[in-house]
This record gives C-alpha cells, sequence and structure tokens, in this order.
DNA sequence: ACTCTTCTTTGCTTAAGCGCAAATAACAAA
DNA sequence: TTTGTTATTTGCGCTTAAGCAAAGAAGAGT
C-alpha cells in the first residue's frame, strides 16, 4: 500500500504542515503493517520511532511487574502515537502499543522528526497541544480512580472513550471495544464492567455485544457520570 | 524582597536561557508572595500567569465535584509550574496551587512565555522534556492506582516525594508533609495512611513526627514498592 | 503554663467490588 | 453444521480499605 503524502494533514500535529515536508516524512518513513493482537513495540524498548496510524487502532498498555494491564488510551486512524521518543534521544517506551485490529502505521524516526522540530515551529506547537492535552487528560482520569466509586468511573471512562473512538452508525454512536477493554481503561474488572453494563442494558441506556457497545442515551450516561444515584 | 536573574538558571527549563533572557523575564513579572494555605489558583481560573516558585513549597491539587482533592504534584524552589498556560492562549487552569508553607513565586505572564518560544528553542525543548516528564509520572500514577493495593501503592508514593522534594537532614532523607498529603498523594485516606505508616515504623522503616516522615531504611521501602510481602 | 487547634492514632463496622468457578452465548474456522 | 475458541454472565464468598467516632499527642499562640 502507497501512503498520500497529503493525507498526512489530517494528523493534528501535522495540520499545517507544508506539503514538502509531508513528502519528506512519507519518504523517510516507512509503513509497518501487523496483525491483530500484535505489537508495535513494547514497554521498555527504545523509543526508535513515532507512529501515524494508518489504518485499524491501536492501544496503549502499560504494565505492571505482575502483568496486569492499564489501557492509557486506544489510537484511531491519523493519530499520531509514541511521539515521546522524540523529545529526549535516549528514551524507551514507557508503554506498549498493541494492535486491536489489523493494523498500519508510519513508522517515523524519532531523530527525523528531533531534527524537523530544530526549523519548524508548528511541529513544536503542534506536539505540545498534544501532551498538554495527555496531561490534563491522565490528571482527570487519575483523580477519578482515586476519587469516585465504579459505576461513575465506568460512566467516565465510557464517555470518554466514545468521544475519543466512537464512530456513529444508525443514527447512535457505537464502541468497538470489548469489555476486558473497558475494564483495563477504567481501572475495574471484567466482572464488575459486565455486571455494571447489564444494569445499564436493563435501564435502556446502553446496548451491548460481542466486542462492542452502542449507546442508546447518552444523555443518561452523563447523569450517572455527573453524580445521580442509580436507585 | 529582589530576584537576582542568574539565579533563574536553576530552574530546569531555563538552565541553558542567556541572562538576557532571564533578566528580561525578571523585569517583565512580578514577584507574588502568598502565605500557608492560601492558593496562586484555583481551578478554572483563565491561565493568565505562569510562575517560578522562589522561596517555600506550594501544592497542586485537583477536586472532583464533592470537593474530594487529589494531590498532582508538589513543586519545591526553582520548579516553574502551571506553564500549560503558555501553550493554549484559552487555558484555564486544570488545578489547583495552594502553599504549604508561606511562599513567593515569579508570576510570568503565559503571553510573555508563548512570545519567548517563537524565538527561542532551548524553551520549547525545556518545556516538552517537562510534560514528558508529567506524562509518563502521570501513566505510571495511574497504573500502580488501577492495579497495585495501597500498601505498596504508599511506598511507591514515598519513595516518589521522596526524590522529588525530599531533603536530607542529618544524613537521612526527611518529607515534610502530613499524612493528609500522602493520603492525597497516594489515593488513600488517613485512616489508612496513619496505619500503614505505624506498622512501618514499628519495623523500623520510618520514623514519623507531625508534618513529616523520616526514612531510615529507604531499601525496605524499595522491597514493600516491589513485591515484597508484609508477612 | 495554659488553651486551642490541628494532626495522628485506633477500635469497630460496613460497603464496595474483586475474583473464583461454572454456565452460557457469540463468533470463527473447518 | 460442527467444533473449538473466546467473550460474557452470574452466583457466591471474601478481602480490602474506607469511614465514623472518639481519644490521644503535638504544636502555636497568649
Amino acid at each position: 500500500m502507497k501512503i498520500n503524502p497529503a493525507d498526512l494533514n489530517q494528523v493534528n500535529v501535522l495540520k499545517e504542515a507544508p506539503i514538502e515536508d509531508l513528502n519528506l516524512l512519507v519518504e523517510k518513513s516507512i509503513l509497518r503493517s501487523v496483525e491483530e493482537d500484535s505489537f508495535y513495540f513494547f514497554q521498555g524498548d527504545p523509543a526508535k520511532y513515532a507512529y501515524v496510524l494508518v489504518t485499524g487502532r491501536v492501544k496503549l498498555v502499560q504494565s505492571n511487574p505482575a502483568g496486569q494491564q492499564v489501557n492509557l488510551r486506544t489510537i484511531k486512524q491519523w493519530e499520531i502515537f509514541a511521539a515521546l521518543g522524540a523529545i529526549r534521544p535516549e528514551a524507551v517506551y514507557p508503554v506498549a502499543a498493541q494492535a486491536l485490529e489489523p493494523s498500519s502505521a508510519l513508522a517515523i524516526e524519532s531523530s527525523l522528526l528531533r531534527d524537523m522540530m530544530q526549523t519548524r515551529p508548528y511541529l513544536n506547537f503542534g506536539l505540545m497541544q498534544l501532551m498538554t492535552g495527555y496531561i490534563q487528560e491522565m490528571q482527570e482520569r487519575y483523580r477519578e480512580l482515586a476519587t469516585e466509586k465504579v459505576e461513575r468511573r465506568l460512566a467516565l471512562t465510557i464517555l470518554r472513550l466514545a468521544s475519543q473512538i466512537g464512530h456513529k452508525s444508525g443514527g447512535q454512536i457505537e464502541l468497538p471495544l470489548s469489555q476486558q477493554d473497558i475494564a483495563e481503561a477504567s481501572g475495574s474488572t471484567i466482572y464488575t464492567v459486565s455486571r455494571t453494563l447489564s444494569e445499564w442494558e436493563k435501564r435502556g441506556l446502553i446496548e451491548t455485544g460481542r466486542g462492542r457497545i452502542v449507546m442508546r442515551n447518552p444523555h443518561g450516561l452523563v447523569e450517572i457520570a455527573e453524580g445521580a444515584e442509580s436507585a
């Protein structure tokens, strides 16, 4: 498959990039395709490449020594990920990147990105915007995990994921994630997720299926997220 | 009080700044002093200033709608904080900044910082380094909160705080924080913190006092943090 | 030295939600 | 269709740590 450089303008960080820069990026980078469940990189690998996801979906996960993992972010088409390596030359990936479905991504050498940043203010600003967004989101999620009960956290997680990777399908927002994914993204377990989602389904808030969640009544979820009690 | 511009070189982000820039910063900024427990700003305020802490200690906290709060970071002398506002002009502070003791900080207009970034690569790189560090730390803390039990999390929190704001005192590292602060930084409660610290004190790992913790055996804490069971 | 305030400790109770086990359901591949 | 695999559901017991209440200890101010 070939990438059309002009498509890279859909990448947030690159939306103001001149076409010459996009050509340069495509020319100097390679397209890496991986099958479902394979990894682009593992936690602890030297951060040699930054990636732009061209097709598919990828999740960034972090594991503790015992192997339990949390979902830090799900990447969709034309999002950049693993760009942090471009900042610190000796960095290692602090997370692993695993494909949720067959995916392909443009692997850009960290050093190329670093060199380009020297002379291209739009890149600096774009990356900084991206990073401040990450920081704020992680701070919020951290607070939620520390202070909110599971049900509310689950609602917050699902709403957040819906805005990030949900896609419309017949007027409703659908989330292509397993309950395992939701559990790892919300800091809970598949058992509690299943119980809660079933309960919500009974109340007509959502519709569940194997590996997907359809939002029937987003406003109801917002109410749960913001404090309405279940009974 | 007056600030000696050359002192600003102790700020990580500014360590490569030429003296003219430091002069400019001091000249265009104002020194704000606040007493203990007062706030430099509140969560939700327009992010008009970035700060460099000159004396004292400041904590960055985030509250949920119910008022429960978490401790996201403790700032010590010559650290920069609230710099995110410089990236997005319309930003509001996502956290509040409260003085842990009488403090003074240089208030730098976000727009000044933003303008300076246009022509000073060292500033861009410095801020990016700072931000990547934040992101990685928050990701780790998030995973810890999601996957580790309290005792281990407490050990991790105390070790992290020791490296960030601990100071040597008689060959040992001392942490000038109340148990309330520890609870808010680790995502726990004062009751559990008290019980755990008492237990550790009995085992000779630490020494506690009103508003401070002295590490007697850091290695023992590392063992708890990394998985040794207590019994 | 005395008083007030704030921080810390500890016993007790309880709710939340984890996690095993086993059943059921959904999908994929042959 | 059949079989195998993986995801979801649900009952049940149990652990963890939250949180109230009340006492004790340590400072700060007068």
